[in-house]
DNA sequence: GTGGCTTTACTACGATCGTTGTGATCGTAG
DNA sequence: CTACGATCACAACGATCGTAGTAAAGCCAC
């Protein structure tokens, strides 16, 4: 079990880094030290090895720590997204990976679903933007739960593959601040 | 020379429909129904060939149409922007293959600052954002105009990769009203 | 036309890949 | 202790890939 886990991890290691192209049996039997065939051994076809990737990226990545309160003003949600944000760009590995198998597995339906639709994070992440949204009085919440999560997503971009690599990276307190404000919240819902 | 720039085009194609891992020099003349050797002929070698993609990326690629007159209002540049967002989404190729290759050139410096910090199209996206914003009065437009761009890329992300291929796509025209009226936009600049 | 340079067609090599099969080894329930 | 299922190490196959070379065909200045 604990051979497989790191199997996984190791693969989506390798595509966050050079993308799917980088992805083999082999060169995760090598990165992990073991002899060649051990990776064929529990992912028997490149397309099980890629649903490994798939699944271990949702078991790493989540938007928000759960415990997180919700916040009743623009400025504390403002505090708590920045915060989620770089937590996630901090840890890199899985949303890169993420963003890699997204456009490689177009030509597999079945994956691509279960990388964004049916994905168990995808739905956890709208919840708790909704539940963000719905504290500060936002209407039509659930659209907005999926712009926000649009959002994150372009500042994700930017700062793990994009221009902000190497140049000056978006503001993504800014950003987040303009949109929220921009919502024309009327502030927090009364009891 | 008509050659080479078929070869490059049904390259990226190979790139935007299955990712960089679909890219191969037979491939490539496959789709062609071109004699094997063909595009080992014009890229000599797998990076030339990814090379190859990169130029016709930025060869094809533009964020706004260059004659727009530059909006005064909010409201005119949200219909500005939603429709050059819409225009690239239709055209869809050139944007898929760019976030493929983003990734995919992380561990090539050279090739990655070539598709975005060097990239001739982002100067030029730059540019255009930041005549938008500034004609809105907007402070602080060069680090909006790359808040805008993470903005659009996050866009482009959900409709052309991401959960919006199958599932509910993001609302690119809310998403930047809400952004643009909550820069706090003084109106526009008087003459 | 003719000489010289570029583009084409075609072939071949070694390396790597995906995939499958076969025993050996391990852990554990009976 | 033993038997049995799961995991392991290892080998081998055909297919595909990256890369490079060579000879024919095309093209243009002169």
């Amino acid at each position: 079990m604990t051979r497989r886990d790191d199997i996984a991890a190791a693969a989506m290691e390798l595509v966050a880094e050079g993308g799917t192209h980088a992805l083999t049996h082999r060169r995760v039997d090598r990165r992990l030290g073991l002899p060649e065939g051990t990776t064929s051994n529990h992912a028997r076809s490149r397309r099980e090895l890629m649903l490994l990737v798939v699944q271990q990226v949702a078991a790493v990545a989540h938007l928000l720590p759960p415990e997180a309160p919700t916040p009743s003003t623009v400025e504390e949600a403002v505090e708590q997204l920045t915060e989620a944000f770089e937590g996630v760009v901090a840890r890199g590995v899985d949303t890169r990976a993420r963003m890699s198998l997204s456009i490689d597995t177009l030509l597999d339906p079945e994956l691509h679903a279960l990388l964004t639709t049916d994905s168990p994070v995808r739905a956890t992440v709208l919840e708790q933007a909704r539940r963000l949204l719905d504290g500060l009085g936002v209407p039509d919440s659930g659209q907005r739960a999926i712009d926000l999560a649009g959002i994150m997503n372009g500042l994700f971009y930017d700062r793990l593959v994009g221009h902000g690599v190497h140049g000056t990276p978006v503001d993504a307190e800014a950003v987040l601040r303009a949109w929220l404000t921009g919502l024309g919240a009327p502030g927090p819902v009364s009891p």
